[in-house]
Order: C-alpha cells, then structure tokens, then sequence
DNA sequence: AAGGAGTGCAACCGCAGTGCT
DNA sequence: TAGCACTGCGGTTGCACTCCT
C-alpha cells in the first residue's frame, strides 16, 4: 500500500471515530455550514466541518457549498447559450469539466457533467453511435447545427427583442450572441451587454477564450473562433444552436421533428 | 391503480496534486 | 525527503421522481 493510500485508510478510520454523516443534506445542516461560512469565511474544510458543528467530512461540506449553497450558483435549465458553450468547449477540451465551467458563471462542473451524461449521450445514444464519435460530431456539424441556424433565423424574424444584422450577426440583448451564418468561417461571441463586437474581430482572436474569475471584467466572456483544429476533436468545430430568442431555455437539443430529421439522415449516411 | 423502466441530479468515491512539517 | 493533511477533479452510484404499460 503506498503513502496516499495509508493516508486515506487512517482518515476512513478517523471518520468513523467521529460517527460521520452521509446521504443527502438537511435543512439545519445546510444553515449551519451557511452561518459559518457567512462568519468565518470559506476553506480549510475539515476543520470548517469540525467547529460548524456539522457530523460530515470535510470534502462533503466542501461539495455541497460549492455545487448548492454558494449564494452564486445559478439554478435551473441549462440556457442555449450555455448549451452552446459546454459543446463548443468539450469538443475542445473533452472531459475536463471543471475547466468547462469556469466559461459558465454560476454554473458547477458537476451540473455540466450531469448535462452532458444525460442529455447529450442520450440523443448520440439515441443515433446508436459514440458520443465521440467522429460521426456524431460530423452529425452534428453538417445536419444538426444547419438546421437549427434555420431556426434560429426563423427566430429572429419573428423576435422583436433579437435582430439581424446586415452581415448576417444574431444579437441578442442580455447575452448578446453573434452569429456569422457562413458555414466555415463562423464565429461566436457571447457577452453580458447588448453590444456585439463585429464578426471580423472574433475570427481574429481565435482561441481566446477568456475564464470569467480571470477576466479583469467579470461581466464579460467571450466564446470566438471556430473552425481551428485541435488535438481533441480532430478539427471538429460547433456551429451555434439557438433559436434566436433570449428568454427561451430547453433542456433538449432538439425537439422531435428535428429528431426524427436528424435519425433519418444519420440512418441514411450510415 | 400498480409497478416496472427510464431519467435527472445530488452526493459519494478514489485518486492525484500540492504544500506543510 | 518522507509522511501527512487538504483540496480538487472526474467517474460512479443511489434515490426520488416521472412516465409508460
């Protein structure tokens, strides 16, 4: 057995010194790790454990502040632009969830986990193939996402609070979205203000995605580029998915004539 | 109405990295 | 530098809820 797991070996016993807690929170527990974080601040969790008062480890306290209780966490359906970013950065950076969510203020690894396990393996499970797959992503890239620009399109017509520009750009007031409807030289760019950078100035700075806790503005991020190659996904880039309104969120992808669209071509290209 | 299957999500587990003594 | 504690990450599990038959 080596050090580290010595280590958790003596902490296991520990834990059961102390007759530990597990499964899902109370109420009173919840208001007791608040209360103490609100007066005592964050950190050195075991410990924090221990004075709070609360019969858990110290990586239970840990887990349900960061994922639940932080006054920050955002709750509720995951948006189409967050959906937007969560596929535009795995296909980039695969599994690192953590790294995923410092683009989603608000938003926890473990819930964009959670979204990705559930709801976009299910549809490329749905298709009968890999998630990974170089077909599902070529799935994605030449059907999926040209339909759903069609809808997005459609959406912006008939939105008085979304408009077109005369380059072919999506701007949406809140999360301001900037879409060039040119297949390969696309480009993305979503921020908190209404105001759009021209497409020219995204495609320029491709691959600067800035994390939002390392952006001197906190209410700035930007997803720009697509269409460069990278390691992971074989040159594989993400068309936006939106449909042209800003108050709209889905828990799907698509809904089911898209998929029965999608089931057909896929079938057909197989 | 009942119960089995499917789904979504909170929480846990094991491991690795880091820093302190 | 070995030993340990703490933290963070990604994978997995368990359970409540919903849907379907």
């Amino acid at each position: 057995m080596d050090v580290k797991a010595k280590g958790n070996v003596r902490r296991e016993e520990e834990d059961h010194q102390i007759e530990l807690r597990r499964g899902p929170w109370t109420v009173e527990e919840d208001l007791k790790l608040v209360n103490y974080i609100a007066a005592h601040g964050e950190g050195r969790w075991n410990s924090l454990a221990l004075f709070a008062g609360l019969k858990r480890t110290g990586k239970s306290c840990r887990l349900r502040w960061l994922n639940y209780l932080r006054p920050d966490v955002r709750r509720g359906n995951i948006t189409l632009e967050e959906q937007l970013l969560i596929l535009e950065l795995h296909s980039r950076w695969g599994n690192r969830w953590s790294k995923i969510a410092q683009y989603l203020p608000g938003r926890t690894d473990n819930e964009i986990k959670n979204y990705w396990r559930t709801r976009v393996q299910k549809h490329a499970k749905q298709l009968k193939c890999d998630v990974n797959s170089k077909q599902f992503k070529d799935t994605m890239r030449y059907l999926w996402m040209p339909r759903l620009v069609e809808r997005i399109q459609a959406g912006i017509a008939s939105s008085s609070s979304t408009t077109a520009t005369s380059t072919g750009q999506i701007v949406i007031p809140q999360l301001a979205l900037s879409y060039n409807s040119t297949l390969d030289n696309s480009s993305i760019a979503i921020s908190s203000e209404t105001q759009v950078s021209p497409t020219s100035d995204f495609s320029d700075c491709y691959g600067n995605i800035v994390p939002i806790n390392e952006n001197p503005n906190p209410d700035y991020f930007q997803a720009s580029q697509i269409g460069s190659s990278n390691d992971y996904n074989h040159g594989m880039d993400f068309q936006p998915w939106l449909r042209g309104v800003d108050n709209i969120t889905s828990d799907h992808f698509l809904d089911c004539d898209d998929f029965l669209f999608l089931q057909q071509q896929f079938n057909f290209n197989m």
